[in-house]
DNA sequence: TAGATTGTTAATCGATTAACAATC
DNA sequence: TAGATTGTTAATCGATTAACAATC
């Protein structure tokens, strides 16, 4: 299929469904029409529609629409249905907050090892996870099926260090350092940059509202 | 000044013109032009142009812009200029990373307390944090002047906190947890949603590019 | 002055909202 | 069947880009 171009707008407004639709399963909701998810998700029922039928049809008339059903296809959407392998570098607080957050693993994705400059704690196992010498990455990359790197070291490195990650074959890189990598055509890099979320409460703040 | 409103788009770039701009003048360069920023931040000059001139007039035709002068026009719109005083709930890995990162507090923003419900480490010090009750919140966010609250506990008890904090007069919530607060008119939430952000990822690697 | 580059208006592009025929 | 609600087209709104006169 000729994939149509999804803009990003719609893109990052998918996971939102993702988790209003788990929240309304867990709540034991298995129908909703555009009209009452719009109440509760703060999109207009006309987006909301226009949103999903970029993917398929997968309403009903008269009816709306099967949480459940429409729950499972926006995780096959979003690419939950398969499992990612990933590596971590930078085992400071910020890495290992991330490497032991639960929910990244039972939503598939894998944490396979993390690696840190920091030979003291070099061969170290901390919460279950190896600590290993980022010399050895590229070859642990290659012999685990690495697709996802996570990038938790301070900025200087980040460029560098992902250039040897791409060139031993991951696909994607979850960065939280705050510089904007340039990669390839077909490495997909999303960026947290928490100084930009802090920065732009502040204007906010700012602002007489 | 009747405040011209300015949209988000152009909110979420600000932080970026003051990161690059930061780093030329670390790298001593003290003029650019819109065409010469555009090509190293990525926008076009043409945006760059019209993204400055909602806040003022602050280039010179025939000689572009004040790298200097123009990082300082960017602090202020940003709210740089001043200090906020700030509180952490939920002092968990991820709480613990945030407050540890020295780049906030050189910006301005201090966290003056970590809280926390586990009474094991209520009372102790952590990296020169305080770690206090959180039945105590409200009167040490009177009594120290606190502006900003920064959520960094599990999803559910995020409202309520939120709830709690506003009436004891914070303005600015920096939420981590994955939900999205109910809040009066007036009060500022931004948030940081880990999990939005890496099924982004996700969808965008299970695409052929 | 001549050249360069801004500030700003106008044109274009894309995203959101509205409307309604199709249909369950 | 009648009522409800989708899927989808058309209209509107807003953001980005292009163009150029103003001016340093």
């Amino acid at each position: 299929m000729p994939n149509k171009i999804i803009s990003m707008a719609v893109i990052r407004r998918l996971p939102k469904y993702h988790r209003y639709l788990k929240e309304l399963l867990d709540n034991g909701i298995h129908r909703i029409s555009s009209k009452e998810l719009s109440e509760i998700i703060g999109f207009t029922a006309s987006q909301i529609r226009q949103d999903l039928n970029n993917f398929g049809g997968f309403g009903q008339q008269g009816y709306g629409y099967n949480v459940g059903a429409l729950y499972g296809e926006i995780s096959k959407i979003l690419g939950l249905d398969k499992k990612y392998n990933a590596i971590l570098v930078g085992a400071g607080n910020l890495g290992q907050a991330i490497a032991n957050y639960s929910g990244f693993r039972n939503a598939g994705f894998e944490i396979k090892a993390l690696f840190d400059a920091n030979p003291k704690i070099i061969g170290l196992k901390i919460n279950y996870f190896d600590i290993l010498d980022p010399e050895d990455m590229e070859t642990f990359i290659k012999e685990n099926n690495i697709e996802i790197l996570i990038i938790c070291i301070p900025k200087n490195g980040a460029q560098v260090l992902a250039e040897r990650a791409i060139k031993a074959g991951i696909k994607g890189i979850w960065n939280f350092a705050p510089v904007d990598l340039k990669v390839p055509n077909g490495i997909i890099v999303e960026n947290v940059n928490l100084t930009e979320s802090l920065f732009t409460l502040s204007y906010l703040m700012k602002e007489e509202y």
